[in-house]
DNA sequence: TTAGGGTTAG
């Protein structure tokens, strides 16, 4: 037993219930110690005592994520196949986070998709809003996770959920598609998910963006939870028309501003004052 | 059950 490992039983475990190896990386892990937490795992490597514990390389892969470390995860990649562990959905998919949120080559990002041995729902949201969240200034890329939304509903028994719904709205509103939009919004209505901030608030902002003003605010009159997300989605569709005063009246009406309500109004304020200015020009 | 989600403009 290494230093580390001596060191961390001994700060961690009380005297009669010393806690597994396991657990202990566990532990370091939830405290983002990742160098600690790899040095640990191997230790036990060195040591031949292998583990196969599926949720361990779940959540390292989960810390490498959350502390952009890509080179760790990589490392962990190799370990995963020696186990033979990306056959465990969470593994895999905890996994295909990492790439997706920390590399930018799509090729490598698509095989490990490719190479999952399950694919369930959270596979297919992961590679649509992988998609969308990489593809901001990219039309191909919000092709891209449209053509993995309509793919993924082809399976036989794939169903989309909430977390599926707000990113493929997401997709349609960033590309102007109405008409498949609508399509995607029948879905839901037929998918039983209900009452959802998050996917109404997509709903609202794609409407918005696809220019259906009355769409978007007839979603959003039927809401019966709010945030500043679902009013930014709102004020953002009346923006991009040019309806100004009623960015106005809304803002007057929320009750919660954050940093980002004030981006929306304060376009809004340039467009009124970009008429206004425009009135005062002697003719 | 440990994994995946939404809003400025540029």
């Amino acid at each position: 037993m290494n230093l580390l490992l001596r060191r961390h039983h001994s700060s961690l475990a009380p005297f009669n219930l010393r806690p597994t190896i396991e657990h202990d990386i566990v532990s370091l892990c939830k405290s983002n110690l990742l160098f600690d937490a790899i040095h640990l795992l191997n230790s036990i490597h060195s040591h031949k005592c292998f583990t196969k514990k599926p949720i361990l390389y779940a959540i390292l892969l989960q810390t490498c994520t959350k502390s952009n470390s890509f080179n760790h995860g990589l490392q962990l990649h190799s370990h995963v196949i020696k186990t033979g562990l990306e056959t465990d959905r969470f593994v895999g998919n905890s996994l295909l986070a990492l790439y997706f949120k920390l590399s930018s080559d799509f090729i490598e990002t698509r095989r490990v998709f490719d190479g999952l041995y399950f694919k369930d729902v959270v596979s297919w949201t992961s590679m649509i809003s992988g998609f969308i969240r990489v593809g901001k200034p990219r039309n191909d890329l919000y092709q891209e996770a449209l053509g993995f939304f309509f793919s993924m509903m082809r399976k036989y028994g794939m169903s989309a959920d909430g977390f599926t719904f707000g990113s493929v709205l997401t997709a349609c509103g960033n590309l102007g598609r109405l008409k498949q939009g609508k399509e995607v919004h029948s879905k839901l209505i037929t998918s039983g998910i209900h009452d959802n901030v998050v996917v109404d608030s997509s709903l609202v902002d794609m409407y918005g963006k696809c220019g259906s003003l009355d769409e978007s605010q007839r979603v959003f009159d039927r809401m019966t939870k709010r945030n500043s997300v679902s009013w930014c989605a709102l004020l953002g569709g009346y923006c991009q028309k040019g309806h100004f005063d009623t960015v106005i009246d809304l803002f007057r009406q929320m009750e919660e501003i954050d940093l980002y309500s004030f981006g929306t109004i304060i376009r809004a304020c340039a467009g009124v004052f970009g008429i206004s200015v425009l009135a005062a020009v002697p003719t």
